[in-house]
This record gives structure tokens, sequence and C-alpha cells, in this order.
DNA sequence: CTGAAAGCGCTTACAG
DNA sequence: CTGAAAGCGCTTACAG
């Protein structure tokens, strides 16, 4: 089975290859007719362009590197949080209207990711989550189009999309005091700089201080992201503190809090309320229904994806910085107390 | 910033290209002296190969293309099923292992796909879950190995892996039959032909018919397969029938019936039980937990990505079949009656 | 408005 | 064991 190339196309059609690709690309001043004629001669054949070849002489790839956190050596991405197959779907979906495609990988964003990108021609990466500083520093070098979803790190080389995490925090918090409670766990996955976690505990602050409430260290409690650490953080919340309420920076987090504490007796939310963060679907089909921070993951993904659209058609655009806004949306796993 | 080519590696070895392409390929008899000048000179150099260059000769991309069925026109993938995020992930992680990058796709497998799998060449095409068998005829035309995952389309052209689903059906339903069941409903996704869920319904009839129970046509109730369609069929069952069971073929459908039924009173499984498929991560972590038919998923992704790695490496391998056992795994949502 | 030709960065027989 | 050279399928100045 021969390839059918732009060769053929030119043969069937007595024009030279330049000209088809002239109307293939839409550039030039061809006349209609010709155009016409190209077309169908295209269709006819059933000429198929190769994007490698295209590639290696335009530099252009129509494919956009998506690299999301592998949670640990040898787990698989993405299971253990639907936060990334949400902002996943918004992105491919996104790009695919647009005429690119997504190429996802597991890695981490360092150098060799780096080189990657090169070897493909990636025409813009997007990394979600965060990362150390240092690789990062890589990746600038390569001069694709880069944006960075949830990451606090400064660098103007990049753009980023992300939300308000401090003032999610905060409203979160301020929700949780004035439904009375004032003893409140923040519980979350690392706090490393430059994170959204360390923000979101910076906003938990700002509202126990408004409302003159003393900070309490044990109080704060870390883990990883996922369902486990959920249920593992609930039974620390559980033996060894008095708290009415819990804040977690993540909805799988809190499933799995109320996972641990409703499993002899249902002490969600009748004793302890339970706050969390993301609105993922799946906050609105458990029972109780997950009270918590919302965040359009949807349009995260989107602006994501036209941000790195924008830095192609414009490369000497200069860095974006966009922040979408948070709200409460209320369900059923918050009591008020008095 | 000027790429560093293939010929500036031979420049500065003073060898051809001819010989670096074979040390980086591993190819041809190139003692270990020369291999060492060659990869010195790589890496001080910081040469790195470019994929279409290679891609345009070899016909090789290290790409394998993954097609993720697009729940509804505007929609965006993945979102409705964690199903789909688990198994991507999985793919992925396997996929990355073996030296491939994964391109996702949430299109329908048609005509249209098939362009792209040529334009970008391409090495393997994975397409998970039912589409019309029209679509796959197209597909057969690239000549590209290509694993169904859960499709009973028959056709000597593709490799499948999928789990013995009538089987899964047969025994979810004989669980809830010996729980004491008698009025059970079945619910799922759309019945098409070659579909994972008329296989399912099979085995529920299996069930059904061996313990003598009369089958009740108004006990089969379909929708799209999703949260907000568990929730919808929850209301038919609890207002249209007198079943004390519910088979759900997707764990999403599962937990958006209990969503239902325990919205306001705790009806599951007190009054109703109910039985899901898949075993999803949230299954574990709902409340109650789901029992439901377990499939390894992650073993279905990797299995995936193998069959398209060995047909790969020997392309004369014929159609490769291959079914991975299903099994109750039980939690808190099948209540015992008498 | 259209074509001849160079060139993108590789791989791979083929020859020696 | 190594190299000269053809060729993969395109795009893009350049010329007319």
């Amino acid at each position: 089975m021969k390839r059918v190339t732009i060769k053929d196309v030119a043969n069937a059609t007595g024009l030279s290859i330049a000209t088809i690709s002239y109307v293939l690309n839409g550039k030039g001043n061809i006349p209609e007719e010709t155009r016409q004629i190209v077309n169908d001669a295209v269709q006819k054949l059933g000429y198929i362009p190769d994007y490698s070849a295209r590639s290696l002489v335009s530099r252009k790839s129509n494919l956009i590197g998506v690299v999301i956190p592998q949670a640990e050596p040898g787990s698989t991405l993405m299971f253990q949080n639907p936060f990334y197959s949400e902002i996943l779907s918004s992105i491919e979906y996104t790009a695919r209207k647009n005429g690119y495609h997504v190429m996802i990988s597991g890695t981490n964003a360092d150098e060799k990711y780096l080189k990657l990108a090169q070897q493909r021609n990636l025409d813009g990466i997007i990394i979600i989550g965060m990362y150390s500083h240092e690789s990062y520093a890589d990746l600038t070098k390569a001069n694709i189009p880069l944006v960075l979803v949830d990451s606090y790190v400064d660098d103007h080389h990049f753009h980023t999309i992300k939300i308000n995490d401090r003032y999610g925090g905060y409203i979160a918090t301020r929700y949780l005091i004035e439904h009375g409670h004032r003893k409140i766990a923040f519980l979350s996955g690392a706090l490393r700089e430059s994170s959204v976690n360390r923000q979101r505990l910076a906003g938990y602050y700002d509202a126990l201080k408004e409302y003159g409430i003393p900070i309490r260290k044990d109080y704060v409690l870390t883990d990883q992201i996922n369902f486990h650490a959920g249920m593992h953080l609930a039974q620390i919340v559980k033996n060894s503190t008095d708290v009415s309420a819990v804040f977690c920076t993540a909805d799988v987090l809190a499933l799995g809090v109320i996972k641990e504490l409703n499993k002899n007796e249902r002490v969600v939310p009748g004793q302890i309320s339970v706050m969390g963060f993301d609105n993922l679907e799946i906050a609105e089909f458990c029972v109780p229904g997950l009270t918590t921070v919302g965040q359009d993951i949807y349009q995260k993904g989107k602006t994501a994806v036209e941000l790195v659209l924008n830095h192609i058609k414009n490369p000497n655009i200069g860095k974006q910085e966009i922040s979408l806004p948070v709200s409460i949306v209320e369900r059923e796993s918050v009591r008020t107390i008095s």
C-alpha cells in the first residue's frame, strides 16, 4: 500500500507541489478555480498530509504536551484525584477544537521532559501542579510556550493560570466560623513552598485571625492527597483532637475523612463538619453531599490551552497571569453549631 | 538559538552522520571506542534527535493514540466516569515505560481519526468502549496495530482486551439472589449491540433463569452512564417498581442511585440493595461502601498497551483476544433479606 | 498566479 | 568497521 503524497496530487492535477501545498495551507493567492481542482484531486486520491514531514520543515507539531504529576514512583498518574481527569478533559477538548492534539506525560517537568518537548517539537506545554523550582529552570531553555497550572513559582518565562487559593482558604474557614465552629482543623497535602496548599493555609490563618481565634499548630495536619490519606488524617483528628470541623484542601481528602468518620456511626456532619476544596463531580454525588470551595476546573483547563494558543499567535506576548474566582458550594457536610 | 543536529555531532567527531545514527540506534557493529566518542560528543553538544525527521524516514512515531468516547457533543471526555481516567493512567504509564508516548483524543473512532492516525504515523491505536461497527471498518485500512478495549465488535483485524462481562452480570445477580433478593432491577447504559451492557444483561438473565426467577421487562432500565442518570433511574425504581435490589452496570450509576435513594432517608441498603460494576477507587470511599463487580482496570490498560507492543514487534501476529477475570467485591451496599 | 529547487534532520541500503 | 549518497514528504523564499 503506497502512501499518497503531495507529489501524486501534483501529478494528477498537472500543477506543482508548491501550488498544492499553498492551497492546502491557505497561503498565497490561489484562484478559486485552482483550489477546486486541487481539492477535488485530494479528495479523489485520498491524500493525507504527513505531519512528520510538515513538522520537519515548519518546526510545528500541532501537539501540546501536558504534564501531570506522578503521585509516587511506580504508581500511575491521575488515579488518586479526579481533579486531573477533569482538567485533562477540558484541555483535550479545547485543544482539539483549535486543531491541536494532546500528548500526556506522567513524568516530572524536568530536563528530561524538556528533551522530549524538543524531540517532538511541541508547540506548547501545560504543567499541572507544583514542582520544584529547579526543574523549571531547564524548561526555560526550550523557548516553547509554557503555562503553569496551580503553581506559585515566580518566573517571568511562564504563563500561569490558577485560582485565588488564599481567598479560597479564607472563605472556607470563614464559612465554618460563621456556622459556629471555632475548633477547626486544616487537613492538606504537603505544604511545600509555592504550593497551593501553602496559600490555602494562609487563608485559613487569615480567617482565624479576623475572628480572633488562636492558631493551634496541632490542628494543622498534612499527608498525601488521596482518599487513603483522608482516612488516615481522620483517625488523627478523631483520636487526638477536639475539633468540631475540618477544612480539607482537596475534595478527595474530604471524602476519605467522611468515609473514616462515618464508618461505624454517622459522625459527619452531626459531630464533625467537613469542608472540601475543588468541587469535583463526585462532591455532589457522595453522601452526605460535600460542602466545598468550588473552582471552575473546566474553565481552568480551557484557559490553559488558550494561553498557549495566544502565545503561539503572538510570540512576543508578555507573561500572562490569570486567576479564576472561587466560591462556596453549600451541601450537607457542614452543620451549624452554637 | 541554532538547533544541534546529527551533522554537528558528525563534524565534532570527524565521523559521518551514518555512524552517529548507527550508534544512536544501536545498529550495526560499532566498536566500543567509537560509541564512546560519539556519546561524549552527543553529551557535550547537547544533541537531541528530532523525532519528526526520524519519523519521516522510519515511518515510526513512538506515539500511541488513545480514543476515549466523547459522552455528548459539546461535553468533554472522561468527566462522566472515573473509569476512563483510571485506565488512561495505566495506559500512559505502561507506554512510557516502554518508550512510547500517548496522544489522547475524545473523538469518535471513525474515518476522521484514521486520517489523524496516518497524519501522525501512529504506531498503535487503543480504542476504549463501544462504537458503531461501520466506523471501525475505516480503521482497518490503516494497517496500524489496533486494540479494542471493551468492545464485542467481531473483526479479525483488531486485538481485543476485555473482561468476562456476561459472567460479571451473572455473579452480580447471583450474589443478590443468594442474599435473598428476587425482585432485582437491572440499570444500565444503552444496550447497543456488541456492547458490554448487552453482555451483562445476558448474565443477569442467566442468573435469573438458573434460580427460576421470571424475567420482568419493566425491571430493565437504561439511560446514559453517569451520576445524574443514576439519580434519574433511582427515581423510576423508587416510584414505579417494587424491587428490593438493583444491579447497576457501572459504579457511577450505582453512586447516583445511592445518592438519590439516600437523599432524605437512608434507604440503601436497608430497603434497597445496590450492586455496582467496575470497582472504581471511589467505590471504596463512598458511604455506604459499594458492593460491586471488580475488574482490574490497571491490568486492562497495561494489557492494551502490551498488545500494541507485541504487534509492533511481530507484525504477523494473529488477532489476540484477552479476557480478564472479574469477581465480587463485598462492601456495605447489599443487605441480606429473607 | 505558479513552478523549480533548496533544504528541514534524519535512516538505510550499498559499497568498500 | 565506516562513509557517500539517496530519499522520506513536506514548506518556503525566490524568480518569473
